[in-house]
DNA sequence: CCTCATCTATCTACCACTTGGTAGACAGTT
DNA sequence: AACTGTCTACCAAGTGGTAGATAGATGAGG
C-alpha cells in the first residue's frame, strides 16, 4: 500500500519547506528523504505546483484541527490563547524552521495560483479561531475582535521570524513576553 | 567612470532581492536589468555571496541614514515612533515588495555566512533606533525598553509580511492601527 | 487452481533549461 | 605598457519533467 508513500512525501515536503521555502523545495532531495527516486514523485503528484499545493493545504488543515482540539480541551478561551503562541513556537524548537505559510508569505510573487490560495486559508483559519477565542475570552471590544486577532497573528508570525533570523528561541520568548506586557496578548 | 555600474547593480539587486529573495536573485535577469551581461558582474561582485552581503550592507546602511534623518528633521521622538512604520509601507508601495532582511531572515539557514551578519545588522540598528526613541518619549518602563522595541520592530515585520500575503496595503495599515489601539505602538 | 490482462508503483535513462562561475579576447583610458 | 570594464564563449552542476521498461498485486474467466 503506497498511501503511506503520499503521506511520506507529504511529511518530508513540508519540513523541507519550512527550512527552504517553495522555491528551496527539490525533488532529488525530497525523493532521497522519502526513500524513492525523483522521477517516482511525480507519480503522486504530477508537478511541484501540486505538491506544494498539496502541502500547503494539509499543512493548514492540521493546524485548523490542532486548534479546535485545543479548543475543547481548554474550557477556558483564554487559557487558549496563552499556550496560542507554542505553536508556533514548536517549529522552531526542531531544527529552527518557521510556519510553512509564512515562508512561502514572502515567497508569495513566485507561487503558483494554487498554492497561494492554500496559503491564504492558513491564516484565515489562524484569524477565525483567535477571533472566536479572544470573544469567548471577552477580551476585546467586540467591533475589534477580527483586527486585533490578525493582528496577534502577524505579530507572533513576526517574532517567529526574528527568532529564526538569530537562530535563538529565546529571543521569540521574550517576544511573546513582551507582547504580554504591554496587554497585546494575554497571559 | 563604472562606479555608476556597481551602484545601478547594488540598487536593482535590493529590488530584485526584495520580490524573490536571496535564492531568487540570479545574475542572468540582475544583468539584464541593469544592462549589462552576466559575466560582468561577476567583475564587480566576485561570487553571489559577496553580492549577496553587499546588497545587505547597503540596505542596512541606508536605513541607519534615513533613521538618523528622521530623527533630526522631527523634534519630537514620538512622532519619529508615528512615523516608523511608513518606512516599511514604502515596500509594499513599490509593487508589493518586503524589507530585504525580513525574505533573508526566512531563508536564515541557506544564507553564506556572510550574508547573515549583515542581515543580523539591520535588525540590530532597528531596535537600537526603537530603543533610543521610545526612551526619548519616555514611552517605556526604561528596564523594557529594548525588549519593547524588538518588540515593535518583529511587530511590523510580520504586519508587513502578512500584507504581502495578500497583496494589499490596506492590510498593513489595518494591522499598525491595530498596534496603536492596543497602546502597543504610540499614535 | 491456473492464466491472462490490468493496475499500481516504482525504476533507469533521458532531456531541455537554468544556475553560478571561468577563460580569454578586446577596446578605451591612464 | 598597464589598468579598467566589458564582451563572447564556454562549462559543470542542478532544475523540473518525460518516456518507457519492469515487477508485484489484483481480479475475472476458463
Amino acid at each position: 500500500m503506497s498511501m503511506d508513500t503520499k503521506e511520506a512525501i507529504l511529511s518530508a515536503a513540508r519540513t523541507a519547506a519550512q527550512a527552504h521555502g517553495y522555491g528551496g523545495l527539490n525533488f532529488r532531495d525530497l525523493a532521497a528523504e522519502v526513500g524513492i527516486k525523483a522521477a517516482s514523485l511525480h507519480y503522486h503528484f504530477p508537478s511541484k505546483a501540486d505538491l506544494g499545493a498539496a502541502v500547503a493545504k494539509r499543512y493548514w488543515q492540521d493546524a485548523a484541527a490542532e486548534l479546535e482540539a485545543m479548543r475543547s480541551e481548554l474550557p477556558d478561551a483564554a487559557d487558549c490563547l496563552r499556550r496560542y503562541p507554542t505553536i508556533f513556537r514548536r517549529s522552531l524548537e526542531n531544527g529552527n524552521r518557521i510556519c510553512l505559510c509564512s515562508f512561502m508569505a514572502a515567497e508569495h510573487d513566485d507561487l503558483p495560483e494554487a498554492v497561494k490560495k492554500e496559503v491564504e486559508n492558513f491564516a484565515d483559519i489562524n484569524v477565525s479561531w483567535l477571533s472566536k477565542t479572544l470573544a469567548a475570552a471577552g477580551l476585546t471590544d467586540l467591533a475589534k475582535t477580527e483586527k486585533h486577532a490578525r493582528a496577534i497573528f502577524a505579530a507572533i508570525s513576526g517574532a517567529q521570524l526574528l527568532a529564526r533570523s538569530r537562530a535563538d528561541i529565546a529571543v521569540f520568548d521574550e517576544l511573546v513576553s513582551s507582547y504580554r506586557e504591554t496587554g497585546f496578548l494575554p497571559g
